[in-house]
DNA sequence: AGCAGGTGTTTTACCTGTAAAGAACTTTTC
DNA sequence: GAAAAGTTCTTTACAGGTAAAACACCTGCT
């Protein structure tokens, strides 16, 4: 991911979440599931902070349905470990990631963007966006000026400096996530993709989103 | 997820305002991709917030890779509104998430913390545990004594108070998360946890940690 | 002992985000 | 054509995070 979608929240990652999601969607009861691989001891597999995390909370509440866990705290966790790790690359260009991904919204639509339409497009707040730019402009990445028939209204475009700066990083961060990702095969990440597409659906509000295989 | 992971990034999602979905993403163009199995327009899938960022960044920069943006996108988009939408009943209760993560881990892990573990655990820093840790015990919701043996160090345990706080939220979180996550199958939801655990592997640092079934 | 060096926790200075209020305009409405 | 109402953007006051430094305390070496 890049610029432009949400983090999951502002600050900066602190790294941190991890999430006691949810496990395995049997029903509760049953101990182990077929399907769905999860033994401790066979070795290798589900052995991530998450899985001892659930561990933890599935000891202490017997009781609870701990599933979601093993899908929400890996979800959580994953975003903020890409994060952290992208992170670096932009520091180094002097960047932090809101930034990056208010100049990414400039560079992806390809035209200018009023703050509004910026703050929209970044999942942030107005004043976020004003602070944001006011650097942004100092620094020369970003040019605003005024519309000329509404006067409340400003436009903002990338300089020419802000968007080489994009199009350096954009690729960097890319490759990163390329890498991470050839962990799972094609059909793995496809298969992927398509899951936290449904997932996503649902959670931006469409209901009934799950329709994907056709 | 629930208490204890990150967040993604600490200040927190900012995310805010919400999307409220998204404006119409009009497609722009129709690029059409080629390499990797996935067509857009059959069915009504594949069309959420992330989908239409990437079709912008294809418009502008048709040569690079995109890919890695549907699965990493759509990560770091559910993991801020999993966080938003949970923020809110935290919130009722007078806590932030960090606070509830905090409060979770020493509920999970079932006795005293001292605030180094506490930050290893919350994934935050130690700072920021202390700033925590102050207000939590001003509200009685945590309590702490010193160590006998090593005075530098101190325990931190649950009140009573706390304990039913998070007996009371977690839940909550884990039904709304539930909800979510309805919209898939059982399987689709153990092929999730799995897909996520062997990518949380290599974000967490094991190598080869592709090895899921056995 | 005495002290160099390491660890656990807190403090400080600063930065950035948010909510709410404010300022500057435009559009509505009577 | 004003006043009322709605927008767009900025400012203000404040909450909470971080990095780096400060503290307080242990350990090990001599």
């Amino acid at each position: 991911m890049t610029a432009d979608q949400g983090r999951p929240e502002p600050g900066e990652v602190t790294a941190g979440n991890a999430a006691p999601g949810q496990v395995a969607p049997g029903p509760r009861a049953a101990g182990r599931d077929p399907g769905t691989a999860r033994d401790d001891d066979t070795r290798t597999a589900r052995d991530d902070t998450v899985a001892h995390v659930v561990r933890q909370w599935r000891a202490v509440h017997p009781d609870l349905d701990t599933d979601p866990m093993e899908i929400i705290g890996r979800i959580n966790r994953c975003a903020a470990l890409f994060q952290q790790a992208e992170d670096a690359p932009l520091r180094r260009a002097g960047l932090s990631r809101p930034e990056f991904d208010l100049l990414g919204a400039l560079r992806r639509t390809g035209h200018e963007l009023t703050p509004s339409e910026l703050a929209r497009e970044t999942f942030s707040s107005g004043a976020a966006v004003t602070k944001r730019l006011k650097q942004l402009t100092e620094r020369g990445l970003v040019e605003r000026r005024g519309d000329t028939r509404d006067r409340r209204v400003a436009h903002v475009r990338l300089t020419d400096a802000g968007r080489d700066l994009v199009d350096g990083l954009l690729p960097e961060q890319l490759a990163h996530e390329r890498t991470v990702l050839a962990g799972l095969d094609s059909e793995g990440r496809g298969e992927l993709a398509t899951l936290l597409c449904v997932l996503l659906g649902r959670l931006e509000g469409r209901p009934g989103a799950a329709r994907v295989t056709g």
